[in-house]
DNA sequence: GTGCTTGCAAAATGTTTGCAAGACG
DNA sequence: CGTCTTGCAAACATTTTGCAAGCAC
């Protein structure tokens, strides 16, 4: 890997190394994925998509593509790290690009009304770094998450 | 690292703490929840159950707590802080004692078994307070997972 | 063709809820 | 009593799967 390009690659660089992953594991780049991949590539830098909510997307741009279908294209993008699987403490899972596996961001979540904040920290991954070779672990993501309650949720509350 | 006096709380403490927080919202700490506390606090430091788990563990004690109970309990129990309620990229939730909320410990999950490690961070901790206060938020929680391939995992995936 | 992929519906999980009965202060 | 709790079963939400049809190399 590249340590001089710290920054994300571009959409192009991305679908290359995507269709070849693929490729080396003999699966297709097929429209409904290519679709699917558009959806999260269009996505401001730090969001995320639930399951539903990319089915919705995909509909609300007339493109029917079964639930199913996303499921496992989620699970798919997963898998050739396209993708990464975030779970907050809801009961289904958001998954969001890659876009740069070198420097994973995290989260802060509200608990009280479920709203997201990214941040990136070189500390904790450096400290990830560290451990996992110590531990002798191949790294696969960094996931920080802190939870707390904002300043509305904590007005709001009567605790 | 340090082994102080200002770790982990004695059972019995956490015990009355617990009571006395249920009884401030109108609560009972009734023969099902005690029973299903005496489970966590027999577990192994570090160790985690999801609910099922909790459930069949009861039901080897000849405990005939229904599932449903199970996880009002479990809820219950979150709400009052005294456990954490953990998720790993699984399909269900896992939750242990809140032992030292000051010093709360961190995950590394191997995506290939599924094993989980725990691991301290002071500076993980450090960082979240410095972020959070400056963010004007309550902290409740700070989750540290790091995904990896563990060394006899890395061995079996031909990838 | 062969084998990957899709859509559909059904199934499988994990979790929550309505309700009547029970327990407790 | 009134209210909190429980167990049961049904409901619910999310995700996975079997299968037949479709598509790509």
């Amino acid at each position: 890997m590249t340590t001089e390009q710290t920054h994300a690659q571009s959409n192009a660089e991305m679908r290359d190394k995507l269709t070849q992953q693929l490729r080396d594991r003999g699966l297709r780049l097929t429209p409904q994925r290519e679709k699917i991949l558009e959806v999260f590539f269009n996505l401001p830098e730090g969001d995320h998509l639930s399951a539903e909510e990319l089915h919705q997307r995909l509909k609300s741009h007339h493109l029917d593509i079964s639930l199913a279908t996303s499921y496992r294209t989620l699970k798919l993008l997963v898998s050739v790290g396209a993708l990464r699987e975030l779970d907050f403490s809801e009961d289904h899972k958001h998954y969001e690009l890659s876009r740069n596996p070198e420097a994973p961001h995290h989260h802060i979540i509200c608990s009280g009304c479920g709203k997201t904040e990214e941040f990136e920290s070189p500390e904790v991954l450096q400290l990830a770094v560290n451990l996992l070779r110590e531990k002798r672990y191949k790294l696969t993501d960094v996931q920080l998450k802190l939870y707390g309650l904002c300043q509305d949720c904590c007005d709001d509350e009567p605790d």
